[in-house]
DNA sequence: CTTGACTCCGTAGTATGGTCCAGGGTCGAT
DNA sequence: ATCGACCCTGGACCATACTACGGAGTCAAG
């Protein structure tokens, strides 16, 4: 196992020195062992669970959610089942969220087939339906 | 044309009142006339602006795109095509996002049937699944 | 042993999209 | 005239996710 400084791992995991300590910071990086001097010293695992933060990132996870999503790995010694339970809410959670940006993708492309993109930009199908297709009831109760 | 207060607009837009001076002062929306008095008149073009800004914010655009959908609008230079472009663009992103979280999906999943019965989770699916899947160039040049 | 790159820490600043607050002024009804 | 509801401004504050900075110490090559 190679001894890693911090702008090592973040070299290799893609990210900043900064953002490392960032995440440390934020508790989703385990703190690691010192040197005498106070330098930080990494290994590979660090590489890996700092690309797998970056992916998760682009998957729309927020940091928080991350470290939900990274206690699972590390909590699979106490309880299984919970692991499971949690793995599944997650699984649900994530199959919202498609949904959600299918349906948003839909009236998107919606929009797009009824513009034919020819003429100018005011009168467009799609800043039309913009203004009006919304039901947008108002606040008022 | 009626005019309306700030407070009428926000509620007939389904938005708060400070959100409204805050799109003012963003820029999306046009300073409005004043009363002698200082307060702000509005009339229903603003209602329609802000329901447009509502709407577009649903389908995923954020304000600096919102702005721009409402510069084309009125930029008479500007084509269907240029709208259309952007709508397509961002569906080319959502879709992304979509598949993105499919596989995240599908990686915990996985992670779901593996901690069925018994075997060790550590060494667990979800990281290797998310490793494996992305490029993750390093920085180095 | 010097030099330059790297690291340490804490704090502050950036951008996004608001939201809230104080300390005023205004409006409409009673 | 007085009350409550509304509006004004400027600025602070929230969360998220970094990024930069100052002033120090450390490391490794030459």
């Amino acid at each position: 196992m190679n001894a890693l400084s911090i702008g090592q791992v973040a070299k290799q995991a893609g990210v900043g020195v900064e953002t490392v300590r960032y995440y440390e910071r934020r508790g989703l990086l385990e703190e690691p062992d010192r040197k005498a001097s106070g330098y930080r010293q990494y290994d590979d695992q660090a590489v890996a669970i700092l690309r797998f933060i970056r992916r998760a990132k682009e998957l729309g996870f927020t940091l928080k959610e991350i470290k939900g999503l990274l206690a699972l790995r590390l909590d699979s010694s106490a309880s299984r089942s919970d692991v499971r339970a949690l793995a599944k809410t997650k699984v649900a959670d994530i199959e919202e969220r498609i949904a959600d940006l299918q349906r948003m993708r839909d009236a998107l492309q919606l929009l797009v087939q009824k513009c034919k993109g020819h003429g100018r930009a005011s009168g467009c199908p799609i800043l039309v339906a913009l203004q009006d297709s919304s039901p947008c009831e108002d606040k008022s109760t």
